[in-house]
DNA sequence: CTGAAAGCGCTTACAG
DNA sequence: CTGAAAGCGCTTACAG
């Protein structure tokens, strides 16, 4: 095994003080070229590598970010994941993830974060307690909550604007010439869920259009299950909004599997535009969240806290747009 | 902010020394069952946490595990990711997740390890150089590379028995009736897709049945683009073993797309079966890959190291088995 | 079993 | 700009 290599090693082989070798590693520090030369040559030839964790223990600070991440079947998220994980890299941040069964993140959890000191935290497709937020405030680690939102205003949350997009969906389904919709409900506790069903709601009901709402839960069985109950029960409307695009394709294969013609019998409109709502088998017509902006949002947001913590709570939505595909062109009968 | 309270502070107020405060709470020291309860209550009392670096430090080991990834479109990874992290947490390790873009991990990831003196590395969906690996090795790190084998015998892998499968899927389709066969590969240079080509091969020309091989990427649009070349150039064969089940749902919808019935006209079978195989408008014949026994495989072998640091180099390969769907059933024409 | 003390590898005032 | 020194919050021989 390669005997560790210290500070002190390096200072000994470039002649110049354990200080001098730190300043040339600490961002910020005054250290002549010449020193600076000095050192990073004997640390080349030793190959030496600054302990974080001695680091961390006198600052106090990490350069890890935890990511807490609920749903991995929704491929959306896996694609926040990755994206978070590659911006934070740029900028000398990683990722530590943990994941958790529940809507609302854990103790246990929580002490991860904890535990690690991490800079920041980033949760997504669950949100926290009121008290576990405290605990995040008392030791000053910022906290974005990312595509959820709660009424409390005390977190900082970045979405998609589900209400004006949920309007817009309903206004392009009525356009369509949509005369009887159907919303499937994602996870009754969301708030995604419950603003994507309150701007389609009003929009609807502003055109005294029929609207019938159905609960489920944001996966594919569930959307599958909820259309063929629909169907049974013959109350096939003329258009569906669903509230996240995997529950969209269970709902399209439920229909195809009725010999529903789609957009002919009845129309499908999405949420979230995942990789897979493009793939020639679904094309299905979607609100494409705007991804870049709201991880971009999130980022700045957190890097302003890491340096110079406030802990203001904001909920920051950002505009998407609608992706029109085969599942809404009018038919050609 | 809410002081920080450390080792010392407990200390104070249960009245007993540092020392023994820091016994508590390091596993396997010994301590009276009084003080053990007399500091805890102090601990509680004073909200205290030990502080992960200055044990690190001193230990110079972590309880985090690195784990490296590269495809994320693919959703047998998130998944491995999910379980690794749920395991890992029962037994107090957490994950630092390191996201590639490169089929071989670059020094930057290496970086990224190494400085947080990970306990050990889990490389899925990529590999690493040789030079890689001794820097593991030197730093006594054990490395896992789930899911990839490298030829050198430097490295511990643990995969699925891939020849096996492939052989067994040959003997499938042949069995079914198969009397030309394709092959739609997945990377090239992955070990995966070399030895599913390789088993299904022996297998096909041992039954002296027609075989062509076409090379693809392991994304759905490949799979998507391959079938829809092999029908544009009427070589539709009437079996298909595809590397992996994304490229497979990609072939299915080509397929339907132009008007090609399965398993009527042609066969179909995939490889992972991702929870998509299942889905009734794929209905996708795979090869379940052993998950939960390659993550308990992987797991053990990893906990040994990191209490006895070997070094061994192994390849572990586990059976899966066959999930007979609708793909391949018969036709009753 | 317990305490006093050394030390892990750094950062950071403090002088110069 | 640079060095000597203190100290971050722990673990761990060493005595007792």
């Amino acid at each position: 095994m390669i005997p560790k290599v210290t500070a002190k090693d390096v200072a000994k082989l470039a002649g110049v003080s354990q200080s001098s070798v730190s300043r040339v590693y600490f961002e910020g520090a005054s250290v002549s070229a010449k020193t600076k030369k000095k050192v990073l040559e004997a640390a080349e030839e030793l190959g030496y590598r600054p302990n974080e964790f001695a680091r961390s223990l006198i600052t106090n600070r990490t350069k890890i970010i935890g990511l807490v991440m609920k749903g991995v079947q929704n491929p959306f998220y896996p694609q926040v994941l990755k994206q978070f994980t590659s911006e934070f890299k740029k900028i000398g941040y990683s990722i530590l993830f943990v994941h958790t069964n529940n809507d609302e993140i854990q103790k246990d959890d929580i002490d991860i974060l904890l535990n690690y000191h991490v800079a920041a935290v980033i949760i997504t497709d669950a949100t926290l307690s009121l008290s576990a937020m405290e605990e995040f405030k008392d030791n000053k680690i910022p906290v974005v909550l990312f595509n959820r939102k709660v009424v409390k205003s005390d977190f900082y949350s970045v979405c998609c604007n589900n209400l004006k997009a949920s309007e817009a969906i309903g206004e392009f389904l009525i356009a369509e010439g949509c005369t009887k919709l159907a919303y499937i409900a994602g996870n009754a506790n969301t708030s995604t869920s419950i603003e994507r069903e309150r701007g389609f709601t009003n929009i609807v009901e502003k055109h005294n259009v029929h609207l019938k709402k159905y609960s489920s839960d944001y996966t594919y069985e569930g959307g599958y299950n909820t259309a063929r109950e629909i169907i049974s029960k013959k109350q096939l409307p003329d258009g569906f909004f669903v509230a996240n695009d995997i529950m969209a394709l269970g709902v399209l294969d439920a229909l195809r599997e009725n010999q529903i013609a789609v957009p002919n019998d009845t129309k499908v409109v999405g949420f979230d535009n995942i990789e897979m709502a493009s793939w020639p088998t679904y094309n299905l017509t979607t609100w494409e969240q705007p991804m870049d902006e709201m991880i971009a949002e999130t980022m700045t947001y957190l890097i302003n806290e890491i340096e110079n913590y406030t802990g203001i709570a904001k909920n920051i939505e950002i505009d998407g747009k609608l992706i029109v595909r085969e599942t809404t062109k009018k038919g050609v009968d």
